[in-house]
DNA sequence: TGAATATATGAGCAGATATTCATATATATA
DNA sequence: TATATATATGAATATCTGCTCATATATTCA
């Protein structure tokens, strides 16, 4: 099958319902934007961190205590969670504890589970 | 800090409210589970094609003409929906035509892009 | 000021993943 | 049967990602 490298040439194409799928389409920027939303709650850690916070404001050492993981590992995530704007952070001395700002997120969390309940 | 390699062991931990969060966790594997589904659509490739197929059955150059990649990338993610029970297919002819099983799916797609709107 | 604690962060590494290329398989048709 | 088309798939590669280790920064307290 012949190809080019920025499209496919093959011919088996229904023009008309491709014209029509395409003009509903998002934009790619739109999809990217999209699929990085869902990255974030993409990995486990993150996504116990997330649930972690909806319960309760936590500190790093406790979050490290709770998932049985390092600080460091922690504090990365973190580092990610409050880049994304999905957590805040409030400093108590030395200890800074971590909440969620985004509650959205455990709705789509909470989908997840009722989905994979099914 | 002192930690060994199965958790941390720092001084800072509030027992109480780790013993509380941690009762309402999740289990490891349900994180686990949660977040292999919510890694299918953290790629825009995998997004495009469930959202194309939202809108319309479509065959496999269809789909690469609408995103605009090589059939084989195509295929290649087209059997990861197929295996994680995302999207069927039928065959006519040589044709295979791919529609979507999960309606579920684009409901937490929409929501990603209600939150993106936010 | 010096020591201890709590967190943050850069470098490096190991594992995962998406795409491409080449090719195999399956079907239709001349 | 031979050829062309439509799709699937294995191997290779490049990129990304999450964790660890070491260390830096910040804060408290003696």
């Amino acid at each position: 099958m012949k190809q080019n490298n920025d499209a496919c040439e093959i011919f088996c194409i229904n023009e008309k319902i491709v014209k029509e799928v395409k003009s509903s389409m998002l934009s790619d920027e739109e999809f990217f934007k999209l699929s990085e939303n869902f990255k974030i709650i993409s990995d486990s850690t993150r996504i116990k961190i997330l649930y972690a916070l909806s319960k309760k404001e936590l500190c790093v050492c406790d979050l490290a205590t709770i998932l049985k993981m390092k600080q460091s590992a922690i504090s990365h995530q973190l580092r990610i969670l409050k880049d994304t704007r999905l957590v805040k952070f409030r400093k108590e001395g030395k200890i800074v504890y971590y909440s969620l700002i985004d509650k959205h997120v455990i709705k789509l969390l909470d989908m997840g589970v009722e989905h994979a309940k099914e």
